[in-house]
DNA sequence: TGACATTAGTGACAATTTGTTACTAATTCG
DNA sequence: CGAATTAGTAACAAATTGTCACTAATGTCA
């Protein structure tokens, strides 16, 4: 019914490429893991992060999943956008602007696909540099999360022992954390309940299996904590 | 010199349009700010973000800059990006994707350009689908890096009273702070430093102003918060 | 002029949170 | 069996944070 007037501010009009890039990640062997796919032959880097062009329609976390699926065999636990990204850096498939979304998953029983393979994030392969940019970005953003959102219990399997929460926390923040505090702040933090499993994990006491189940809490309400620039 | 050989993975054929969405942010009259930009005649809603599509090999951040400053007549404060929008949600110039850029400026002496206009986010006007959930994620972004990054500085004017970076911090974060905790904290963190001029604004006695001047800091390296779900 | 309302700025103490030590418990290994 | 190893916790010390009550410097107005 309303009419086509010329808009004053113009339209966008300049049609680009789009990738979905995914940043899978999985603890492994004491470490954080990135899953990488094999080039085609003939590519300048022999590996790089799983991507794909959206499909018509298609949303970001839909693509991201889709395309964990076809590297991994499985999907994510959990996916987070990290950002836009349109510099300069080249991208294998030359998209001119790439989404970057990270993925988390439990460690897995099971290899990836024949065309994928894990590598820990401090041993990375050579990549396409806004493949590196985007998996730089994925783990600060991931670093900076995992205190606000339940990202480490994606990454564990659906019971766990409080040592193992402890050390994916440790391996999230890459330092030791003290256990009694650890387990008195998750203790008030209503974030997880005991199962009555046990698990002996070879020699020592029996750990308890706990799962993740978050229940109402009163609201913290502190003062600013400034924490800016919390080097060292 | 390398070859050409047919990739495994497909590459990005399909093209979309892009927009960079800009939601510019600035404290008046006790309340947070957003600027908006008056539609052509026929749009379906009478105000929309500015926008526009990035020039051929323009980064984000010097799009965002650029459309800022047509709308508000000079370049913001502080630029960073909220991530990438592709959801069904109508976007104004029906773009197929859009990236959210909020934008900070301190409180204006001069108006914005006679096309644009302050809505306090309280009392937005109707807004393209789109639009609203970048607002909506914009103030979300700022809420949640408060105290990690120096957001706050940027929508005050160079120098300031401490009243007044505490006000800002009340309108960010939605309560009210005790002003001596906050100063103790403020303190703590070495990021301002006063200057030797002091303001009297009407009545009561004459606060000192100070400016931004973030000093070295040893770490805080405290233990895991588990801030999830602060809610109430 | 001088009381008082108003805003800035701070000292001191209480309440709470966090860091640390040192213990007890339950298991495997030899 | 005892030593080694991992889980789990009580208790205290140290640090941080919340709060109150105060002092300071101005404008207002009878």
């Amino acid at each position: 019914m309303r009419e086509r007037l010329p808009p004053l501010v113009k339209p966008a009009t300049r049609k680009i490429t789009l990738a979905i890039d995914v940043v899978v990640l999985s603890p492994r062997a004491e470490t954080l893991a990135v899953l990488l796919a094999r080039s085609a032959p003939g590519s300048r880097e022999r590996w790089s992060l799983p991507w794909d062009a959206p499909l018509p329609g298609e949303a970001f976390e839909d693509a991201a999943s889709r395309i964990t699926e076809a590297a991994l065999g499985s999907a994510p636990a959990l996916l987070e956008q990290v950002g836009a990204f349109a510099d300069a850096r080249r991208h294998p498939g030359d998209a001119d602007v790439s989404v970057g979304v990270v993925a988390l998953t439990p460690p897995a029983e099971l290899s990836p696909l024949a065309s994928a393979e894990w590598f820990s994030l401090s041993a990375l392969p050579p990549l396409a540099p806004r493949h590196r940019a985007i998996v730089d970005r994925a783990t600060t953003v991931v670093r900076q999360r995992v205190d606000q959102s339940p990202l480490a219990f994606r990454l564990l399997p659906p019971t766990f022992t409080l040592s193992d929460l402890q050390g994916i926390y440790e391996l999230l923040l890459g330092r030791r954390l003290h256990k009694a505090s650890f387990r008195r702040a998750l203790q008030s933090s209503y974030l997880v309940e005991p199962t009555d499993e046990w698990r002996s994990e070879g020699r020592g006491r029996p750990a308890q299996l706990f799962r993740y189940a978050p229940r109402k809490r009163r609201g913290a309400r502190r003062g600013v904590r400034f924490d800016l620039f919390t080097e060292g």
